[in-house]
DNA sequence: TGAAATGTTGGGGCG
DNA sequence: ACGCCCCAACATTTC
């Protein structure tokens, strides 16, 4: 083996298992630098907060173990990328770095940059299909769900054997200097230990034998029920590798028996395979990222009442179960995917808040703010997306409430306020007669706030703004 | 990966 | 026995 140095620059791809471009690092040369650059433009980034921050400095601890576990260590080094790049090659005699090839515009930005002066290599690894491989015949990407998804399924799955193994040993320069690990402050997020073996044994408890993947078809969007692998913080950087998901979601469909437990895993299998939709948009459509991926709706008499998107973010609407999502967000880190959507269509729909403000505010709270997702699922949510919710598909707070929290666990879990109250009034509490509210101990107005909009109202509000702006 | 408005059907109460 | 009304249950249309 060559004696040549190269440098493993690490993104969003915190693992030593299944990883490409480390394996990439190792095959060039027997010495390897595992290098992870604070960027103080992405830190100080409005779109990332701390809990997302906290989340990562975790990670970059556990790999720094995982790396110490094999002679190895990370090395840490704040600046600009391409700086903080250019000398390291000098200090240590390297002469390449490979990368995980990531596709936020700000992403490719900085890494166009580095690659116009750098030996820099890119290598697949952020999804399970390459990025930009999947367009129609004549070249065009695709820009609803089902054909993209058809067209993905024609492409060879990937297998057990695909997968590259943990190395036993990486060897790394003794005398590369490093920030200390340890002297970043961080607050770990209690839900979310973070890390490739906390990820994996995710994986493994979710998609096993008895796990929650078969029966993720009926209860996949029940708030109050544990029915998702919450997969996503870890998805988000790289502490598992979307093959290796793939890898152990297939096994767990090959397994089952034709029937529900199969088909939970079919389902699971296909909101992967709708990531892989939305890294793909933001790559053929940076401009997602600005604004409406439809321009159609760039004419949206938007109100962007400031008390309101406060009251939304403070989870403070007088609506149970948007008030408890927004409490799990900015407690947790984390909020289930069918409250994400009732929660988004009551900020756009009801509030007529532009879309982007609330993308921002997940973005800054979300352990697993993921630009791609995050924009894909905001824009479907607004109806300006692709293959978006139609604009007249106005989510019902209460009747979603009622459907898909019908005991009222979940509101409870995160709204103590409103822990004795009766079964028959936690989805609308402002129906309470006031005797009632005596005994549960909630008062609305005070303990917990009346409704700031009414949703047949707002809904009727919402179809002639939406219909206005589309021009028909 | 909605919900409301509107339309249809059929059973039962009643004069 | 019959028509009429009411309304629940379901289906279809519309936003």
């Amino acid at each position: 083996m060559s004696e040549r140095t190269s440098i493993w620059w690490i993104r969003r791809d915190l693992r030593l298992g299944d990883n490409q471009a480390l394996q990439a690092a190792l095959e060039y040369g027997t010495r390897v630098i595992p290098l992870f650059v604070i960027d103080p433009l992405l830190w100080a980034s409005s779109y990332v907060g701390p809990k997302r921050l906290a989340f990562l400095v975790d990670g970059l601890r556990r790999l720094d173990s995982g790396l110490r576990e094999r002679g190895s260590r990370l090395i840490l080094r704040r600046g600009d990328p391409l700086a903080v790049l250019s000398a390291v090659l000098a200090e240590t005699g390297a002469t390449a770095i490979f990368s995980e090839e990531d596709v936020s515009p700000f992403a490719r930005k900085r890494d166009g940059r580095v690659r116009r002066t750098l030996p820099l290599t890119l290598i697949p690894g952020l999804t399970i299909q390459p990025v930009g491989l999947i367009t129609k015949k004549n070249g065009d990407p695709y820009s609803v769900y089902t054909p993209f998804g058809k067209a993905w399924k024609q492409l060879p799955l990937p297998q057990a054997g695909d997968l590259v193994e943990t190395p036993s040993r990486i060897e790394t320069p003794v005398d590369v200097e490093s920030l200390a690990i340890s002297s970043i402050p961080y607050e770990p997020a209690a839900d979310f230990p973070a890390g490739e073996w906390e990820a994996l044994r995710r994986l493994e408890q979710f998609t096993a034998g008895e796990g929650a993947i078969h029966e993720y078809e009926q209860q996949r969007d029940l708030p109050a029920v544990e029915g998702t692998s919450q997969l996503s913080p870890y998805l988000r950087f790289g502490m598992v590798s979307a093959r290796q998901t793939a890898v152990f979601a297939l096994k767990a469909i090959d397994r089952s028996p034709a029937g529900k437990a199969r088909q939970g895993a079919q389902t699971w299998f296909n909101e992967l395979i709708w990531r892989e939709f939305f890294i793909n948009i933001l790559y053929h459509f940076p401009r997602v990222r600005q604004g409406n991926f439809n321009k159609k709706y760039d004419g949206m008499k938007w109100i962007n009442d400031p008390a309101q998107l406060k009251a939304w973010q403070e989870g403070r609407t007088g609506y149970p179960i948007v008030d408890a999502a927004m409490r799990q967000l900015a407690q947790s880190g984390w909020m289930h995917n069918r409250t994400r959507m009732i929660t988004a269509s009551f900020l756009v729909k009801d509030l007529l808040v532009d879309w982007r403000r609330g993308e921002a505010w997940f973005m800054q709270h979300l352990l697993d703010g993921d630009p791609a997702a995050n924009n894909g699922g905001w824009q479907w949510s607004a109806g300006t997306g692709t293959d978006a919710a139609p604009y007249f598909r106005v989510f019902n707070p209460v009747t979603q409430s009622k459907k898909f929290d019908p005991k009222g666990i979940y509101i409870k879990l995160w709204l103590p306020e409103l822990r004795d109250v009766p079964a028959k009034y936690i989805h609308e509490p402002w129906r309470m007669p006031p005797e009632i509210q005596m005994q549960a101990q909630c008062h609305i107005g005070n303990s917990y706030p009346a409704p700031i909009i009414d949703h047949a109202l707002a809904r009727k509000r919402a179809l002639a703004v939406y219909k206005a702006a589309a021009g028909k």
